[in-house]
DNA sequence: ATAGTTTATCGCAAATATACGATTGAATAT
DNA sequence: ATATTCAATCGTATATTTGCGATAAACTAT
């Protein structure tokens, strides 16, 4: 992390940036709306939606984890994934104050 | 683009990211941030107050054009950049759309 | 005309991200 | 006991991102 600067900038523009970077990838947009689609833990059934690898989704899977939008828990032999709602809440606020900061002045220019 | 299959997801899942990605470092956050904050065109100044290169800088902007989320016009030697409230706007639709349809089911789980 | 500003672009280096196959380890079924 | 299934991790290849200095191009001031 010597090249790249993100210490130098403020919690807030790293948290939106950390979190928008989570959903900067269609496969884990894809999976969140896949787990979403249920009321209870998907286990599994992920790799067999997306036109990714095992190896692949897995990676995306533990991204979306190290971002604590998901959870995850074992069942056996199988993993299942939920959504942490507590997080997605947090950055849908963060997000319209964000925009609402961004679209409180009137647009006087271009 | 052979071995990123971005091709393979759908257009909704992919202007999500595609959003998501043009904000997804904390530099273009700060940028959108410090030319929202003025009712006018923001000329130059964006240099001084991120801990970046100007040519780095300059990138950042690019891809900030790119994505649409800012107009830029030249004046004389300057570049002004300006907040494009139109995209703004439809990505705050899309996510908030994308979260609604997340959390429209009930955590049962986990 | 000349020197200085401003900003985009080029060229490069280093770090990250994306993807896959192969392997491993653990649970399950036969 | 053995084979199978599931999912994480390892190793590797390739692409992209991030960052900077140097340069170029275009305007501005002297």
């Amino acid at each position: 992390m010597s090249i790249h600067k993100k210490d130098e900038f403020s919690k807030k523009e790293n948290e939106l940036a950390d979190f928008a970077n989570a959903i900067s990838h269609p496969a884990r947009v894809a999976i969140l709306k896949e787990i979403a689609k249920r009321e209870t833990c998907i286990c599994g059934e992920i790799v067999e939606v997306l036109p990714l690898a095992q190896s692949t989704v897995s990676q995306h899977l533990k991204e979306l984890l190290k971002a604590e939008l998901i959870t995850g828990t074992v069942d056996g032999a199988k993993s299942c994934y939920c959504i942490n709602w507590k997080t997605v809440e947090r950055f849908e606020k963060t997000s319209n104050e964000f925009f609402k900061k961004t679209n409180s002045n009137n647009p006087k220019c271009c």
